[in-house]
RNA sequence: GCGGGUGUAGCUUAGUGGUAAAGCUCCAGCCUUCCAAGCUGGCUAUGAGGGUUCGAUUCCCUUCACCCGCUCCA
């Protein structure tokens, strides 16, 4: 191989429309119901994306299931996969918490644009005052509370002792038409508060073909809870002893307030989510483990490692039940740059200590046992902690496309996918530089070869220069052209997709060539 | 869900109250050959619905989708 030319480094100018644009262009994703003018948090994955996408899914699954890592303890990892329903007994997920728990009503303002959790609002009634009230966000300091109320002239009336504090929820529920005498937290207008409304995530639907509201059931939100549910199955049919771990992939789904930004918050994606059950001493030593080997998974798949970020949660968002959870985060384009040039980052996988919080929830609910018995002293029973690794696969490939993205002015097509060979979809292409000379007969032969073991492409179609422009475009990592000699030296010319360099290669060490860039 | 913006062919852009224009892509053929070359021909568009009008891509209303900001993301 020639050596490559010396980095000339452009500055990475990815802009998130010119990525939208080639995905649709080249079938890597278009938009849902296309011809009906789509449909707001929906993608569909055509040809090129379906294989970069059941690529990732694969080398996950390798690396999880198939082929798991050697743990701390100096084992390999015991890892088991399932495949479970989407649609389960909706009980699954009140235990979860998804249904009821955090289905939080929200109350927006219409003049400050505000948004407020509505069980997070008290609302002041005067009594000398009828049909004004005011309202603030609990645990607000006095002093601001006093300030707001200034504003709108109900201070005096606060001081005098006339003020009463009141749950705005129920106070609301049960008068819906006093909304328009209440001002927002900092609303200067009066009744520019809209009606709490319930935000929950969960897309719902109903069992059987007479349906009726008594057999409502739900799509699910994440794969996580089809494994807690097989947890006790998985143990009494698999042989496994903890620690282990068992691994999903599948689509779950979340009736979004807002999609954006592509493909990255869409109401249906999929995911790939292992959770790990250990003992409670053991915990740490695993949770510490799976961050470092998660981070390694993204990097080794070409993610940069500057535009990578494990990001700890603070204190306020951690969910009640966590020890502890780390996300891992990319660089998108859409991200963009704090105000200091920093870059900003969105959440590509989360790496969760869950305690044993999940297995009891469904232990209470369900009335089934979750404990443990210690194999070695059976004595000894508990109920397994939970180390969870949930990456979004749909997440992944969105990542996979904006790191290979390469704006480049000093080739024809402008751009190229620099894929690494493993997740792209194309291996390779074979092209006859003429369609004639015998060219297309070698070119055919050496496809058939090849086509056996990898997916390559065969463009006999055009002049050169764009058959390489299209391959780059979808980021084919070589392409082996057939040219007048190769009758003559039974070789073909590589050309290497990032660097346009060019080799000669023995026709009879194509497939071996290739076979050795795969590995790296 | 709120506010702002955008919507003409696969892409980038033109234009008009009266037959919708071009370049690139794509397809077919010729030519020939290492980076979207040349020649010939071809396909393809006013996001959707309604209103005003003799006539709407253009003006008005509604709706949908996308982008930006806010919000949300258990």
């Amino acid at each position: 191989m020639q050596p490559a030319k010396a980095e000339t480094t452009v500055p990475a100018t990815k802009d998130m429309k010119d990525i939208v644009a080639l995905c649709k262009r080249r079938g890597f994703i278009f938009p849902a119901s296309d011809i009906y003018g789509g449909i707001n948090g929906f993608w569909d994955f055509g040809p090129l994306g379906t294989e970069l996408k059941n690529n990732l899914r694969d080398l996950w699954w390798k690396r999880m299931v198939l082929c798991p890592p050697i743990g701390p303890d100096g084992h390999p990892v015991q890892m088991v996969g399932v495949d479970t329903a989407i649609i389960q007994n909706p009980k699954v997920w009140v235990a979860s918490g998804h249904v009821g728990g955090f289905s939080d009503p929200m109350v927006d303002c219409r003049e400050t644009k505000k948004r407020y959790r509505a069980d997070h609002l008290k609302m002041l009634s005067f009594s000398d005052k009828p049909n004004v009230y005011a309202t603030y966000i609990q645990d607000s300091e006095e002093e601001d509370i006093k300030k707001v109320l200034k504003g709108i002239g109900l201070l005096k009336s606060y001081e005098a002792g006339n003020a009463k504090a009141e749950d705005f929820v129920s106070f609301v529920a049960a008068k819906p038409e006093s909304l328009k005498f209440i001002y927002g937290p900092d609303a200067k207008e009066i009744g520019t508060l809209t009606e709490p409304k319930a935000f929950n995530l969960l897309f719902e639907t109903k069992i059987g073909a007479t349906a009726t509201d008594d057999n409502i059931a739900y799509l699910r939100g994440e794969t996580a809870q089809g494994i807690f549910i097989n947890y006790k199955n998985v143990l009494d049919s698999s042989r496994v002893k903890v620690p282990f771990g068992i691994a999903q992939i599948g689509k779950a789904f979340r009736n979004e307030v807002n999609p954006r930004n592509f493909i990255f918050r869409s109401r249906e994606f999929e995911q790939m989510e292992m959770e790990f059950f250990c003992h409670p001493d053991e915990a740490k030593m695993w949770f510490d483990f799976w961050k470092v080997e998660r981070q390694k998974f993204w990097q080794d798949l070409g993610l940069a490692k500057e535009n990578l970020l494990m990001r700890e949660h603070g204190q306020d968002e951690l969910v009640f039940y966590s020890k502890g959870t780390f996300d891992i985060e990319y660089h998108f384009p859409f991200n963009g740059f704090d105000e200091s040039g920093n870059k900003l980052f969105g959440e590509l996988e989360g790496i969760a200590y869950r305690t044993n919080y999940d297995l009891n929830q469904h232990a209470e609910h369900s009335g089934q046992k979750m404990e443990y018995m210690d194999p070695d002293d059976n004595t000894k029973r508990y109920v397994p902690h939970v180390i969870e690794p949930a990456a979004g696969l749909t997440r992944g490939v969105l990542a996979l496309l904006c790191e290979a993205y390469t704006p480049d002015p000093n080739r024809p097509s402008g751009v190229y996918l620099n894929l690494h060979p493993k997740i792209a979809p194309k291996k390779a292409a074979i092209l006859p530089l003429m369609a004639k000379e015998g060219q297309p007969e070698i070119a055919e032969k050496l496809y058939m070869e090849l086509r056996e073991e990898f997916p390559v492409d065969l463009d006999i179609k055009q002049n050169i220069g764009k058959r390489y422009a299209r391959q780059d475009e979808i980021g084919t990592p070589f392409c082996f052209t057939i040219d007048g000699e190769t009758s003559k030296d039974n070789a073909v010319t590589v050309r290497d997709r990032n660097t346009m360099a060019q080799e000669r290669v023995g026709l009879d060490n194509v497939a071996e060539f290739l076979r050795k860039k795969m590995k790296v």
